[in-house]
RNA sequence: GGCGCCAUGGUGUAAUUGGUUAACACGCCGCCCUCUCAAGGCGGAGAGUUCGGGUUCGAUCCCCGAUGGCGCUACCA
């Protein structure tokens, strides 16, 4: 091939973008990039009911969140513009004039119930559902004259005698029996032309050489490349990528949970998580040991040939492993910006743009201390939680709290704590805590849990948490800011925890 | 029912043109670190490649069949 190649991804604007497409606009993508080709987006909305114009503002939006920028389409346009199907009816209806002026297509008068009753036998009678071809036998001059006289019709295109064959790039040659392909409809009785007829106009015309799209059109790209045959066009290469799956190995859908991209960003996964992931997802590397790439190493290593040709399933774990990597990675001004939003909406801190540079500072800090702990950015108020604030009889009442607090010792060593803490003013820095812990730990003879588990609970309510070096300072300063939600001190936790 | 696609540990992928102790990652288990959790480091278990036939000196890999899963079977996309 001597010319650049030129893919295209084409969603209906009429839901939000899915995993399954942002794979799909992915795999397009990097396979322009690798070749230097071109990636076109096109709006797919012939489906005047379902197709909305917010879904295609939230589909631009998630494909830039994304990073996997157009070459032409809307925004950009390009030498085929209109990339709006809708946009682009006029040029539908000139080419199905001359489908049906070559007699490759015909008008076809049937009703919705002779369809209805064709299907049905055949069904009975263990036969392929393929219409009939009732209508290809009406000789022009009766057909138009009964299309003049205002009888509904639709324009069907006759399948050639002879199998209908591709190449697929990742499962090879695939083909069809004639037999077993119905006449597709390309213009509706109301005068709109259907999916897989537009679809193939719009290829051929953008000149589209590689056709990357979901395994779910394997079945229609028969009905196409009679379509390509008809007009005599030369057939695009194709790609057809297999299905994503729940765990439960059904097609993976809303009913498995979050799987529009909107919903990941809002959760707090960085796209070059998801990229990644999706990357991997029916993709693997020369060798297959390697794991993390980012868009420029994708871009590099991908090879359509190496694409998997069998369903995977989706799997939440490995995402979030590298959404935790991804997230480690990132530049913390990124991340606090992206961070902050979530503890603003839980009320815990101000809006971003009214907070201070004390408060901006300390929040560096606090999330530094919490983000190896969340696998995505909206967990982070819930773990981060005790530093603003915990219900001291709840923390009481835990089970292994209670296990913990109902000792002798425990109780010697808090009351030896508290009468440190009691019996100074002023910040309590790491190394007046590891001081008194020294001391509490001489005094009572607790060690190792028996010592830090007690002083642990009263301080933040669990057993667990980050490290006291860390989380003491954090404690201290918090508590000179003005947040919404006061951060007692050390001191303060130590009234409040005795108090009930 | 018809047609098509697919089939390697629980999951995602590897395995020079048929010859490997079937590899890597996630997850899981254990150990180390540590007051604890997370992170991190180290180690382990887990598939003989869906099943049955071929072809071959030799099949994960090629062919056939079965089984299972999925998709399409619309005047939806």
């Amino acid at each position: 091939m001597t010319s650049k190649p030129r893919v295209r991804f084409a969603p209906s604007p009429t839901g939000y973008l899915h995993v399954g497409g942002a794979r799909t606009a992915l795999y397009n993508w990097l396979f322009a990039r690798h070749l230097g080709g071109v990636f076109v987006l096109r709006i797919e909305d012939t489906d005047l009911d379902r197709s909305e114009a917010r879904h295609e503002a939230a589909l631009i939006e998630d494909l830039q969140w994304l990073g996997l920028e157009w070459d032409e389409g809307p925004g950009v346009e390009g030498p085929h513009a209109p990339y709006r199907q809708s946009e682009r009816l006029g040029i539908y209806r000139e080419h199905t004039e001359r489908l049906l002026r070559e007699g490759q297509a015909y008008r076809c008068f049937c009703t919705g119930e002779q369809l209805e009753a064709e299907r049905a036998s055949a069904a009975a009678d263990h036969r392929p559902q393929v219409y009939s071809g009732r209508c290809r036998g009406i000789a022009e001059p009766e057909s138009a004259r009964r299309a003049e006289a205002g009888e509904a019709f639709a324009v069907r295109l006759k399948i050639p005698d002879h199998p209908l064959r591709f190449h697929d790039l990742v499962r090879g040659e695939v083909e069809f029996p004639n037999e077993t392909v119905s006449d597709p409809i390309l213009v509706r009785s109301s005068g709109m032309p259907v999916y897989n007829y537009v679809v193939t106009v719009d290829d051929a015309l953008m000149e589209i050489t590689h056709v990357i799209r979901g395994d779910d059109h394997i079945s229609n790209t028969p009905k196409q490349v009679a379509i390509y045959e008809a007009f005599g066009w030369k057939l695009p290469e194709f790609a057809h990528l297999s299905t994503i799956l729940g765990s439960d190995r059904e097609k993976l859908s809303k009913r498995h949970g979050a799987t529009a991209v909107a919903s990941f960003r809002e959760m707090g996964i960085l796209p070059e998580a998801l990229v990644n992931y999706l990357a991997l997802l029916g993709w693997g590397a020369e060798g297959g040991t390697r794991e993390i790439f980012s868009l420029e190493e994708l871009t590099r290593e991908f090879r359509l040939e190496r694409v998997t040709a069998s369903p995977a399933v989706f799997d939440w774990e490995k995402l979030h492993w590298l959404s935790r990597h991804y997230l480690k990675q990132a530049e913390p001004a990124r991340v606090e910006e992206l961070a902050w939003p979530h503890f603003a909406g839980a009320g815990l801190l101000p809006v971003l743009e009214t907070a201070g540079p004390d408060v901006k500072a300390w929040f560096a800090k606090l999330l530094a201390l919490f983000l190896p702990a969340v696998s995505q950015l909206d967990e982070l108020p819930k773990k981060a939680g005790f530093i603003f604030g915990f219900d001291v009889g709840a923390a009481r009442a835990n089970e292994e709290n209670a296990a913990v607090l109902a000792t002798e010792s425990a109780q010697k060593v808090l009351s030896a704590f508290a009468a440190k803490v009691g019996a100074q003013d002023g910040t309590v820095t790491p190394e007046q805590f590891k001081a008194w812990m020294n001391e509490v730990k001489a005094e009572t003879g607790a060690k190792g849990k028996g010592l830090f588990h007690p002083v642990r609970i009263a301080l933040t309510g669990s057993h667990s948490g980050p490290e006291f070096d860390k989380l003491i300072p954090i404690v201290e300063e918090g508590s000179r800011l003005t947040l919404p939600v006061h951060v007692a001190s050390v001191r303060e936790r130590v009234e409040r925890f005795f108090a009930e």
